[in-house]
RNA sequence: GCCCCCGUAGCCCAACUGGCAGAGGCAGCCGACUUAAAAUCGGCGCAGUGCGGGUUCGAAUCCCGCCGGGGGCACCA
């Protein structure tokens, strides 16, 4: 304990070198991206933002690993970096742990902020702590309500009541979006309906722009993302036809994709939690009217669960009253059911049994007719079973029939007949429906940016005026912040009870805050300018740095922030703010961190500690494990993983450091040509290979490296070498991504200051030409010799060559030559008879 | 039910526009150093690419059909 032996002194110490230069990197804030005087051209790097419930865990650390590669070496490659983090600090978490424990949400954040940036600080990234923001601070949220209002002066904020997602546990409402397959994305309830009134953002106005630009994504985004983000969008283009309605005034509108089938429609259908249901069964008998509203009822009890449930038995109730098929004339029945949706299209169809299953499936269930007017076949020109009796709609093309005008046409051309015919006839418009809705931003809970809206008897809704923003949080301290169903802040009398910014008269507070994917639609925006008091984002540093060249984060936000995110952009960009309408150039979702095959959780037992796991093999292999597992995209299982390895490999290029003799500055031009051909063929693969994402084959090429200066040390050219010195010298650059504190080391034991800051090496393109290279020759595919032959050598002499070589010559033996394929330099081919 | 991705050595993974299946690591085995061990250094590849067809001079790579694993969407008219 008390000697230490010079073997001790030689050995590395991860712990020793974390806690030196953790102080020095503090003192030199390398990563500060503000300064004026900087020339360089610009890279803007941003990793999503972390959610402060408790310490980093594995996930944080594989995403902050993988995007501090691509900002470190974009510093190398000579860019002015800028790469921030701040914290998503709203949300339900906070509350909740804030009830379980009767503690201030406030003070809980607050907390967890602190173990958090000890915790990422230790983690060594490139970030730039001079513009951390965190969106629980009235700095920040301030202009969350400036954005409000904004949004709500155009018309993109708007109060509406709906039929909502309702999560009885949490006891608020939730975006379509974050409902999972009928369960609430938090907390796994079953989400049932409620109507409430409640504040929307209108994403739906930039539903074409949301899908059409994804294809200028195309190639920087993975590809599973757009197309995850094109299926939400839903776009489906069809007609809007109106039917006269016996007893009603005005004609309804429905939505078709199908007008080609308007001839096979056989009774109409419209949404039983719709307020056209309830009109239509007003005018209808007693009985039906009871009938009606017992299965509305029982309809707006089910859970999405129910809903959702795959061969569901079609119910529904005749209204007893009837529509006017345009085209001929024909009195079609209409019924009410839960299997069209209200918020869909017009909340009302016309049903065509024959060639739509779900309206077959009804059909059956109701014994309603079916007329076939497409005449279907399948490849052999087989006319397809007729739906009666098969019970399969026949969805696909065919040729008209029972349809008047329209007789003998083909799907596609009988669509664009009756849809002149429609419009001719005034009776129907081409249209165009969203699977997407508008964004319900309302939540009845107190961990949020409160909405800033003041409800006056006289004056309406009134936005409050940016000179008395940000409307600040009461504080939590009195009020009951256990969900009810109704906001907290309703509770807050003296918070809640205003004066009308218009009229000055008594006001009330509206009482909801605003859903946290508000705060991360665009905080990217904000850490160009963090401190800025008199607006969002300084729009100067806009213009400079946005939008982002490399966002890095999880594939759990392809939809939900995502998306957000974009219509945020779009909708800043049509106040002249900005002059992009895309925030993210390139996206980068890195896989998951599971243990033994599946994620981890306390629950699983099978949870992994960041924090041990550094204790035990240091920052650096950690980092380097993450990166090293494999592609990026990919899960990692820790426990197909070696952080030990790492360890192991971070002190053999450590020690490489150590055994260098050459002295800094001598030229390596006069060292070991083969090391530097190697050095060199490393630098210059790996800028491509890390720009193409691909972090392991990088570590496996450093690893590469590392073997062949050891060799040059231990039994080659020496640790005196200037080769050595450069080889080495070029390990630490590279591995600097990856492992900042090894290569710090490792490179101020090169004489060196901030590795982080050194010039990636210009490649020598002289030391990439090989002498001579293998070439292989095969006989009918099969390898039967191998050449050493110049780079340069023609078509014509390798021909020669190979067939004379005595491999070859056995394989033909005398066999007759039929072709030769010569790809110089690599490959001959002799393809014999 | 519909759509997308992936199957290479015991394990994690490489293999440029089709051109020698193996770069790197884990585990394992052997050796050197050591009184011994650890650490370190050196050496050792055992699969023919999930299966079956096809295209091609040549297929891990392209096409078709299966099998296995993962993911997304799911009454959107």
């Amino acid at each position: 304990m008390t000697e230490t032996t010079v073997n001790d002194a030689a050995r590395y110490d991860f712990h020793a070198i974390e806690e030196r230069w953790l102080p020095v990197w503090d003192e030199r804030q390398l990563f500060r991206s503000g300064r004026p005087e900087d020339t360089r051209p610009t890279k803007y790097v941003l990793d999503m933002f972390p959610y402060p419930s408790g310490d980093l865990h594995m996930g944080h650390a594989e995403a902050y690993a993988l995007g501090d590669v691509i900002a470190r070496h974009w510093i190398q490659k000579g860019f002015n970096v800028l790469h921030p983090i701040g914290w998503d600090s709203f949300g339900l978490p906070a509350e909740n742990a804030a009830i379980k424990r009767g503690i201030d949400p406030y003070g809980w954040t607050e907390d967890n902020i602190v173990q958090q940036r000890a915790s990422i600080r230790r983690y060594a990234c490139s970030f730039d702590w001079d513009r951390v923001l965190m969106t629980h601070r009235p700095d920040y949220y301030r202009w969350n309500q400036w954005l409000f209002t904004r949004l709500f002066e155009r018309g993109l904020a708007y109060r509406k009541p709906s039929l909502v997602n309702w999560c009885p546990n949490d006891q608020t409402v939730l975006a379509n979006e974050q409902v999972v397959a009928g369960l609430c994305e938090r907390c796994d309830t079953p989400v049932t309906k409620k109507k409430l009134t409640q504040w929307y953002f209108k994403v739906t106005d930039y539903g074409d722009e949301l899908l059409d630009e994804l294809e200028t994504l195309r190639g920087t985004w993975p590809s599973k993302v757009i197309a995850m983000q094109r299926n939400w969008i839903g776009r489906s283009t069809g007609a809007d036809v109106s039917f006269t309605i016996e007893g009603r005034d005005e004609p309804i509108a429905i939505y078709t994709t199908r007008p080609d089938t308007l001839y096979g429609a056989t009774f109409m259908v419209v949404a039983a939690d719709s307020d056209l249901a309830a009109e239509l069964a007003q005018g209808a008998d007693e009985q039906t009217r009871a009938e009606f509203d017992a299965y509305a009822e029982s309809v707006k009890k089910e859970s999405e669960i129910d809903r959702l449930a795959t061969e569901r038995e079609k119910t529904g109730v005749f209204l007893q009253r009837y529509g006017i098929n345009p085209v001929n004339g024909e009195r079609l029945p209409i019924w009410a059911s839960d299997y069209v949706l209200a918020d869909y299209g017009h909340g009302a169809i016309m049903a065509v049994p024959a060639h739509d299953q779900r309206d077959l499936d009804f059909a059956r269930a109701m014994d309603l007719p079916v007329r076939v007017v497409l005449d279907c076949r399948d490849d052999a020109g087989e006319r397809l079973a007729d739906p009666v009796e098969s019970g399969v709609a026949t969805t696909g093309d065919g040729t008209l029939v029972n349809s008047g005008s329209l007789n003998g046409l083909a799907k596609a051309e009988a669509i664009a007949a009756i849809t002149a015919e429609l419009a001719a006839a005034g009776s129907g418009v081409p249209a165009v429906n969203y699977r997407l809705r508008d964004w319900l931003i309302s939540r009845q809970r107190y961990w949020g940016t409160p909405i800033p809206i003041v409800h006056c008897d006289a004056c309406g809704e009134v936005p409050v005026p940016d000179d008395q923003l940000p409307v600040t949080l009461p504080p939590a301290e009195g009020l009951d912040l256990k969900p009810k169903g109704q906001s907290p802040l309703a509770a807050a009398t003296d918070w809640v009870n205003t004066t009308c910014p218009d009229c000055g008269g008594a006001a009330l507070r509206d009482t909801d805050t605003m859903d946290t994917f508000v705060d991360s639609s665009w905080y990217f925006l904000r850490y160009l300018s963090p401190g800025k008091t008199d607006g969002p984002f300084d729009v100067e540093a806009a213009a400079k740095w946005a939008p982002i060249d490399q966002y890095v984060g999880g594939v759990t936000h392809a939809i939900l922030h995502l998306l957000y995110s974009r219509f945020i952009t779009k909708a800043l960009r049509d106040m002249g703010m900005i002059d992009f309408g895309e925030p993210f150039t390139a996206l980068l979702n890195q896989g998951m961190v599971q243990m033994d095959g599946s994620a981890m959780s306390k629950s699983r037992g099978n949870l992994v500690r960041l924090s041990e796991q550094l204790d035990e093999f240091g920052v650096d292999a950690v980092r380097l494990t993450m990166a090293f597992a494999g592609p990026p995209e990919d899960d990692i299982d820790w426990a197909d993983v070696s952080p030990s390895g790492s360890a192991k490999f971070l002190a053999r290029a450590w020690r490489l450091a150590r055994d260098v003799t050459g002295e800094p500055g001598v030229d390596p031009a006069t060292g070991d040509a083969a090391l530097r051909a190697i050095t060199h063929r490393t630098l210059h693969d790996a800028q491509s290979l890390v720009e193409a994402f691909r972090f392991n084959v990088v570590v496996a090429r450093v690893m590469e490296l590392v073997n062949a200066t050891r060799k040059a040390i231990d039994t080659g050219a020496g640790p005196a070498d200037p080769a050595v010195r450069e080889a080495v010298e070029t390990v630490a650059i590279l591995l600097s991504l990856f492992a900042p504190y090894c290569s710090e080391e490792m490179w101020s034991m090169l004489g060196h200051e901030d590795v982080a800051l050194a010039t990636y090496p210009a490649v020598d393109e002289s030391l990439l030409v090989e002498e001579t290279v293998t070439c292989v020759v095969q006989v009918k595919g099969k390898v039967r010799d191998r050449l050493e032959v110049p780079p340069g050598i023609g078509e014509d002499e390798l021909r020669e060559l190979a067939l004379a070589s005595d491999g070859a010559a056995r394989a033909i033996g005398d066999a007759a030559i039929r072709t030769v394929i010569v790809r110089a330099p690599r490959l001959v081919n002799i393809v014999t008879a």
